[in-house]
RNA sequence: GGCGACGUAGCCAAGUGGUAAGGCAGGGGUCUGCAAAACCCCCAUUCAGCGGUUCAAAUCCGCUCGUCGCCUCCA
């Protein structure tokens, strides 16, 4: 398996520290509803967890919630309700997000504010190294005292220095110096440091928990390309300073992100879709199908043709997986060549497009194999688990055998069929479509299906 | 201003030196009472443009044009 790695910047050959892989993700900070980029991210890291363990690893993996914050404080003080009930809202319903989106929990959520110690102690052993230092009860990282300051984002401190729009504080020995801890404002949330009353910086608590849970070297970091700078460079500095301990992380993996249309990407929040909307127009599969027909480090613009072309393909698959399997018979269809090139596209860095490429063509083989009346089982079982398995769609069909109304009018049109009444039956099937499903005659019954939006 | 990414058919999108995957849409056909689904055939002599390297380039190099991201909160 291979691995592109943003620190080196190739595909490196995957080789985790031992059997069972460790993996962090940073997760949201939760102040209100998660849109469809953060589905993307999510979706994609579920992807390769899912293969990771598909491949025989174990893994264990730890998503943090950053649940106190600048931006948690401000939207909570306009509501009126303290920070963490805020807080709380929005993380339960990033979960319940995930679960809808079949992301697989991890096996943790920490929490900034429950880990509170730890990120007190990092905060003091940089202190004591000299790594960091105190002002007017803030604490700063020095960036200055690592020479390799930049690694990940292959840039150095000058060229950031360059141009860049860096507000200058008083407080900061430099202008690239970063906060650990923040001295807190009254009425703010606050905790009792050496440093007096503040609240961790943002990028500690992602080192905090990723050295207390799965411990001073990693196998894997990711997150959005948009966390590279600041975020993983401060969280690698921060941590490799404080263990002594190179590297933090063997592969860091950045996904691309979700560009909203071809208009302007407004900062305003009208242009953001929430998973919450997509999930009300779209099925699941929809959403992770169009994700998954690109590559995870592409930027992928989000329009309403590829949501629509998605779905079809979602479709193509399901009914697939739903065809007859004709087991009686002797000729069999065999899924090895296609599973083996689903197989090679995931191994080369989790080339999705092309692994679901590998999944159409075998839906196609099946599709011939089934008209041919040839066993196709088999094939069936391979197609289901390498895309319910590793790439996470549900392949679910809707059943209508609870709806008496739906069932009533079949019925009648069975026996206008019967009399060979066509009109009346062609009537029937527009009152069906009126419910909004189509009606399909197969060899093997009427088959019921959502109809089609245009 | 600095750093970086990208530009492949009507749309989405793989492919990083050996002669263009896949999905959607479209056209024709088989099947069907009609449909739908499925299947078959067709749909880029060509990979933004211009030069260069090479026996060979979408793939490497240079320039031009265009789009986007990061440098500030962000998946």
């Amino acid at each position: 398996m291979k691995i592109f790695s943003t620190l080196s910047g190739k595909k490196e050959q995957f080789v985790p520290q031992s059997d069972e892989v460790t993996m962090y993700v940073c997760g949201v900070t939760p102040y209100s509803d998660a849109h469809i980029g953060h589905a993307m991210s999510y979706i994609i890291f579920d992807v390769i967890r899912r293969y990771i363990r598909f491949s025989g690893y174990k893994l264990k993996f730890i998503q943090n919630v950053t649940d106190v914050d600048d931006k948690i404080i401000d939207r909570a003080n306009k509501k009126g309700i303290p920070a963490i009930e805020l807080a709380e809202q929005y993380s339960d319903s990033f979960m319940a997000d995930m679960d809808a989106l079949n992301v697989v929990r991890a096996d943790f959520y920490p929490r900034a504010t429950g880990e509170i110690d730890k990120i007190i102690e990092m905060v003091q052993g940089l202190v004591n190294n000299g790594y960091a230092y105190e002002v007017n009860g803030s604490v700063y990282f020095r960036v200055t005292k690592v020479s390799d300051y930049g690694k990940l984002a292959h840039r150095t401190l000058d060229s950031m220095m360059a141009g860049a729009r860096i507000e200058i504080e008083q407080d900061k020995e430099h202008p690239m110096d970063f906060t650990l801890w923040k001295a807190s404002k009254p009425g703010e949330p606050s905790w009792t440091s050496p440093w007096g009353e503040g609240r961790p910086g943002w990028h500690i608590e992602c080192s905090a928990m990723s050295l207390k849970y799965l411990g001073d070297t990693i196998d894997i970091h990711g997150g959005g390309s948009d966390l590279i700078f600041p975020h993983h460079e401060n969280e690698i500095v921060q941590s490799e300073c404080f263990t002594g301990k190179k590297p933090f992380a063997k592969y860091w993996m950045h996904n691309g992100l979700l560009q909203f249309g071809g208009d302007k990407m407004s900062k305003s929040l009208g242009n953001l879709i929430t998973i919450k909307d997509a999930l009300q127009k779209y099925n699941v599969d929809t959403i992770r199908i169009f994700i998954l027909n690109s590559h995870y480090r592409s930027p992928l613009k989000y329009s309403l043709e590829a949501f629509q072309a998605a779905e079809s393909a979602a479709d193509r698959l399901r009914r697939t997986v739903e065809r007859e399997d004709n087991a009686n018979n002797t000729n069999k269809l065999d899924p090895q060549p296609y599973r083996k090139l689903f197989i090679e596209a995931m191994d080369d860095d989790f080339n999705t497009p092309q692994a679901l490429a590998a999944l159409f063509d075998l839906a196609r083989a099946i599709n011939q194999a089934a008209d041919a009346g040839t066993d196709i089982s088999e094939a069936k079982n391979t197609l289901a688990e390498l895309a319910q398995n590793v790439l996470g769609l549900k392949l679910a069909s809707i059943s209508y055998e609870q709806n008496p109304e739906i069932q009533k009018l079949i019925q009648e049109r069975q026996t206008f069929r019967e009399e060979r009444n066509w009109k009346e039956a062609d009537d029937v099937r527009q009152k069906l479509a009126d419910l909004g499903v189509a009606v399909e005659d197969t060899p093997t019954g009427v088959k019921i299906t959502p109809l089609k939006k245009k």
